[in-house]
Parts: structure tokens; sequence; C-alpha cells
DNA sequence: CAACATCTTTACGTTAACGTAAACGTAATG
DNA sequence: CATTACGTTTACGTTAACGTAAAGATGTTG
């Protein structure tokens, strides 16, 4: 349970480049604190990466992806705020469910092209049962 | 139930510009008839279409999801080829199934945001009823 | 037959998300 | 104390996936 990172224990923690990291800073995705020049990750900081790098894994762009971490902070404001908040939470779910589908057809798809594949390979099995016999 | 396609038919009806449809064709993704000049699409190159669309809505790159398009066809092969098939499947589906817990866990996240923004809502509601009371 | 509508090719432009390289500080280590 | 490890900034390069614009062919309609 370290307090702080470096940039290239990130780095390899999480198997990207130390570039890939000050990017992030950058373009404001990070916001590490310094030790002289030495950036310095809390853990929160570090959290922020993985949520980032999730993101990618879904195919999120950098932008999406910080829309959604905005937002696991704050269920703050007045009411119109909350209201305004909660449709674009709504947005993002019904995306996220189209991309959950989109995902399901494809995993299903795949895995009958499996199974195509494992009854082919059963039929040469066979076959070789059958070699034997005769011989 | 048609036949055949133009390419403004298959851009409204998957909402993408014609020029989307060509770049796809000249990297070899798609590959429609002529005729004279005009590109004619068949059923199943609206179908491949379809799937290159949903790869992109996936997050996948194009060569990805290629790749993906041309395991559903084919099934065949000597034990060798089959297996190293397998294989890649495998390997495919271990991706997309990683991507399936990525974006259940992105989802519950977002769900309980929600929630916590639906109480402060709530909140605010009961506000008005006690006011009323009141008054 | 003139004016659209729809299509074509060619070619240069654009954005996101980094990669790569140069040139330089600092600190620990053999 | 020189080298090795790790860090920094600056800046130009790269790839994917199209966008955009120009210039022209073809067909159809008032």
């Amino acid at each position: 349970m370290k307090k702080t990172f470096s940039i290239s224990e990130l780095a390899n923690e999480f198997n990207v480049t130390p570039r890939t990291i000050r990017f992030y800073e950058e373009k404001g995705y990070l916001n590490p604190t310094r030790d002289g020049t030495r950036r310095i990750f809390s853990s929160p900081e570090r959290t922020k990466l993985r949520l980032i790098l999730r993101g990618k894994r879904l195919g999120l762009s950098l932008d999406e992806t910080a829309e959604l971490i905005s937002m696991y902070g704050s269920a703050q404001g007045n009411r119109q705020q909350l209201e305004k908040f909660l449709s674009r939470i709504a947005e993002k779910r019904a995306e996220l469910e189209r991309r959950q589908r989109d995902l399901e057809v494809t995993l299903s798809d795949l895995k009958s092209v499996e199974e195509q594949c494992q009854l082919a390979l059963a039929e040469y099995n066979q076959n070789v049962k059958n070699v034997r016999k005769v011989s």
C-alpha cells in the first residue's frame, strides 16, 4: 500500500510508456504533483490512470473517458443541475448498454464459429480412430 | 428484400457518409461490383458493412474487425490449420470477454452514481413537500 | 435542353493518441 | 569520478479513419 508512485512505476504496472502518462498530463487528464521537477503520483492519480486505461480498452476516446471519470465524483448541485446531470448519465448508460449488446452478439457469433471448428476437428480425430481400426 | 444497393442507400441506412464506404472499399474491406463506374452492393456486402460498423462501435480497429469477419466464414482446412485457427479464436474471445468485464464494471459504477443523484433529487422533492405542509 | 441529382476519381487536410529523438539535469553506484 | 539509471522538456514524426473540395461523367425531370 504505497502512498506515491513515480512515472515508471505506473508505466510498468499498467504496461504503458512514460510518454503515454506524460501525454495524459499534458492534455489535462492527470495532475501529478512534483518533487522538484519529477512527477509524483498519489493513489487517486493512479486510480485515474487505471480508469483512463479501462476506458481505452472499451474503445472510448480520452475525452469520453474523462467525462465518465468526472461523473464518478459528484452527485451535487441544485435540482436543475441534478436533472441535467441525470440525463447525461442516462445517455452514457444507453451508449454503453448498446456496446454491451453488440459485444454479446459478436461473442455469440464467435462461439458458433468455434463450435463449427471443433466439430471439424472431431471429424479428423474420428478418421484417425477408423484408420486405427482398419490397420 | 432488395437485392442490391447504391452507395447512398447504404450510407443513409447506416448513417455514414459515402466517403466512409468508399474508404472501406479502398482499403479492401468491401468489394462492391460495378454498373459501369457506379458501385453496386449486394446483400452480403451490405452485411459486411453492418459488421464493420458494429466492430467500430465496439472500438475495434478496421483491421481487427476485418479479422473477425474473415473468421465468420470459414471453419475449414487441415487439422493443423484448424488448431491454429481455434487458438486465434480463443485469443479474440478472451479479449472480447475482458471488454465485457470492463463494461460491466463501468456500467455498475455509473449506476451507483445515478442512484446517488436520484437520492439527492428525492431530498429536494421532500423539501418541497415540507414547505407545502408548513405553508 | 437546361438544371438537378447522383455518382465518380484525385488529392490534399485533419484529429487523436501517442512514438521517437535530442539535449539536458541529478543521483546513486561500482 | 565516470557511468548508469531515471527523470525532464521540446519538438517533430506517424498512423488510422475519415473530411473536404475540385472537376467531371451520367441520367432524369420540368
